[in-house]
DNA sequence: GTTGGGGATACCG
DNA sequence: CGGTATCCCCAAC
């Protein structure tokens, strides 16, 4: 068994996360399709690898976030993340001027993120790291820009501070308290990539490319 | 009528 | 380009 089903190339995985995008929740035959595309993965396959990132991915959003600023130790994280806007069809974007308008330097009345977009921005997050919207844009969430995503990351960044804030209640009490215990350091989220990085996507490395 | 969420844009380093 | 501030539309309250 050379091609161990377990591990993910950077390639299949880049495949994978394009089929996610291409084939969306609601696609009938969702995980076969997605396998189609990726050569040696059964749907068995993949449906494991994305229960995988669902769950590093939600264990990112339930509060343990990667801003080395704030020591979070709440002992709870039911509070879920965006499992609860299934909204279909409630997306009627362009803004108001159908017919009776400038069209000139309009601003856009703004494309709602789908949760599949989301998931894929937070793969791209851990994956690249906070701040690289651009390789983010390019690798993961395909389907917007670098600016959209840096929009979207700041929205949900100050959401996620927001919420853990109000959880909170900072008391005085818990001054320090909780600095004492940090026995758990192992979700490194911010890391530098644990798996190799000899890969390169390309020929370029940021140059040439005016978005 | 006011607030706040969510996206786009403007401004700055 | 990335970070932050601000604007704008809209849905709740």
């Amino acid at each position: 068994m050379i091609g161990n089903s377990s591990s993910w190339s950077r390639l299949e995985d880049k495949a994978f996360e394009r089929a996610l995008v291409v084939f969306p929740e609601e696609t009938p035959y969702r995980w076969e399709k997605i396998a189609s595309q990726i050569p040696g993965k059964t749907w068995i396959d993949v449906k494991k690898h994305y229960e995988d990132l669902v769950h590093d991915v939600g264990e990112i959003d339930s509060g343990r976030v990667e801003l080395p600023n704030y020591e979070d130790e709440l002992g709870l994280d039911s509070a879920g993340g965006w499992g609860s806007a299934t909204e279909s069809g409630t997306s009627q974007v362009w803004f108001g001027s159908t017919g009776k308008g400038k069209e000139t330097t309009e601003r856009r009345k703004g494309i709602p993120w789908t949760e599949e977009e989301h998931r894929l921005f937070l793969i791209g997050l851990q994956r690249y790291g906070k701040g690289d919207w651009r390789s983010i844009s390019r690798n993961a969430v395909v389907s917007r820009t670098p600016t959209q995503v840096a929009s979207h990351a700041q929205k949900y960044f100050l959401r996620i501070n927001s919420i853990k804030k109000d959880k909170k209640r900072p008391s005085i009490h818990d001054v320090t308290t909780n600095a004492t215990n940090h026995p758990i350091s192992a979700h490194d989220l911010m890391d530098p990539n644990p798996f190799s990085h000899p890969d390169s996507p390309s020929a370029y490395h940021g140059f040439g490319f005016p978005m």
